[in-house]
DNA sequence: GCCATTTGTTCCAATATGTGGAACATATTT
DNA sequence: AAATATGTTCCACATATTGGAACAAATGGC
């Protein structure tokens, strides 16, 4: 076997579905719409076999080329995402939880969990803005500049926290971001005792968190909950005020996750 | 070539790709999590070669397998989804329109299009709730029985929309619903001459709206907006009121989406 | 408006990949 | 403990994918 350049070339083992969606990512996280060539050039791959998958992925929906011969994200993928969201057994036991946090404290609310590096937001409680899908459910940040990804992060096992850090660059933000291991690892070690996380402008300027981790019973499920505010506003006592509520609701989220998977599933 | 059982039957010319798709949709779109006997039932497909295209969307994120053997939508489903909604120019053009049409009468506001024969509903606009995503975003509503799906329909042209009757199956919601063939090409040519399109409760009772299509140049893109209100709140005559209103907001993003393809793109 | 060049699409032999039946594990129930 | 249901692995065979190259269509320069 055979490495290669591009996409594809680290997971191999998924056939030619992982090239496919290799391919889909590719386009789909792209900042600007691509053309056939734009694709050809970063997936490292014969243009037979790119057409050909490329317009696989236009048929089942999941990529649209429009008029200007430019391949977008289509709308299947929303269709499929929006049961994701629904079903989401986390999702559902947290709202309430979310919702009184915001009351409680008048700031955006947050529900993420860990995907590999990354933290994915499943919801979030806002006052100010106008009622709509905000852009930042589905979005994924990474964990180790974020509250809620260090608290998740905190959370996880010594045997799988090493090798998931070791795939990650850690990329400078703002002049808070912890961007190097040993100090990412003592701060973890303060979260673990704390049982809280703060996010002190490491990943925007000018916006602090405090978050707490949900886990579930076999680390299968790693999240967190986070309260979030503008600097101006929010000072780092009002965090450390908020934290302990913080952490409850996330032990209750817990709990009730707990409780459901015992007695009804396995 | 043979027809085959289960899924993948009416469409095999996405090789591989497709038979992968048609069970994660399969497996998305189900009401309850499914176990992999359960994925087998219906997929109509050797176990064997269901067990590996689920292992592999597993793998790929598009699906997940929880402590209790069952397999459920998973998480990168939801990053792809929001850079569909991030991305996409009807809901950037429209976003200003929805929120001055909520603005005008109140009520919820709805931007969906026409995916097939049914309407994905891609933003929506709305006062009482609190400020989260909705679960009618992504999801996906039969075009013949709402507002913004029979406005879509009626502003497809004759050779388009026959073919696509023809594989919809009219099902009655309610008792309003326009359950057969002529009562439905009949109410599209009113909507057709009226320029908008009303759902008299014909989706779930109780719930009426007026809509107008949104075209394209090419009717490679049709969709539309709809102010939808509770039947006790929201008259006939209340909704007749706000058609013109629907309609100038529908042709603004339309112009507005030809503004920006014509000089741009092709 | 014509030629040169870029961009996009189609074709086909070689072969890697998926297929699907059946045997093998593993959980669950009687 | 035996029987049943459920989930996983294996491997000869068929087929879908591969990728190079030829072809067509669009763009751009002169």
């Amino acid at each position: 076997m055979e490495e290669r350049d591009g996409i594809g070339a680290s997971n191999s083992n998924t056939g030619t579905l992982g090239k496919a969606v290799a391919v889909l990512e590719l386009v789909a996280m792209a900042e600007r719409p691509m053309r056939f060539t734009d694709v050809f050039d970063r997936a490292g791959q014969p243009r037979g076999t790119l057409h050909r998958q490329l317009s696989h992925l236009v048929e089942e929906g999941l990529l649209e080329l429009n008029a200007d011969h430019c391949y977008e994200p289509g709308l299947r993928l929303l269709k499929l995402a929006s049961r994701t969201w629904m079903r989401s057994d986390l999702r559902r036991f947290a709202a309430p939880h979310l919702q009184a946090l915001h009351e409680l404290t008048g700031e955006t609310v947050h529900l993420g969990v860990l995907k590999g590096a990354e933290i994915i937001y499943l919801d979030k409680v806002e006052s100010r803005q106008a009622v709509r899908m905000d852009s930042q459910i589905g979005r994924a940040s990474p964990a180790y500049c974020t509250g809620i990804g260090k608290a998740a992060l905190a959370a996880l096992p010594e045997g799988m926290l090493g090798p998931l850090l070791d795939g990650v660059e850690l990329r400078r933000f703002t002049p808070q971001t912890i961007a190097d291991r040993p100090a990412l690892e003592a701060e973890l070690a303060a979260i673990r005792s704390a049982g809280h996380a703060f996010d002190r402008e490491e990943h925007e300027v000018g916006i602090r968190c405090v978050a707490a981790a949900i886990v579930d019973a076999g680390h299968s499920l790693v999240g967190g909950i986070s309260v979030t505010g503008p600097a101006y506003r929010v000072g780092e006592d009002a965090l450390a005020d908020w934290a302990p509520q913080v952490r409850r609701a996330a032990q209750s989220v817990a709990g009730e996750l707990a409780a459901r998977l015992g007695p009804g599933g396995a």
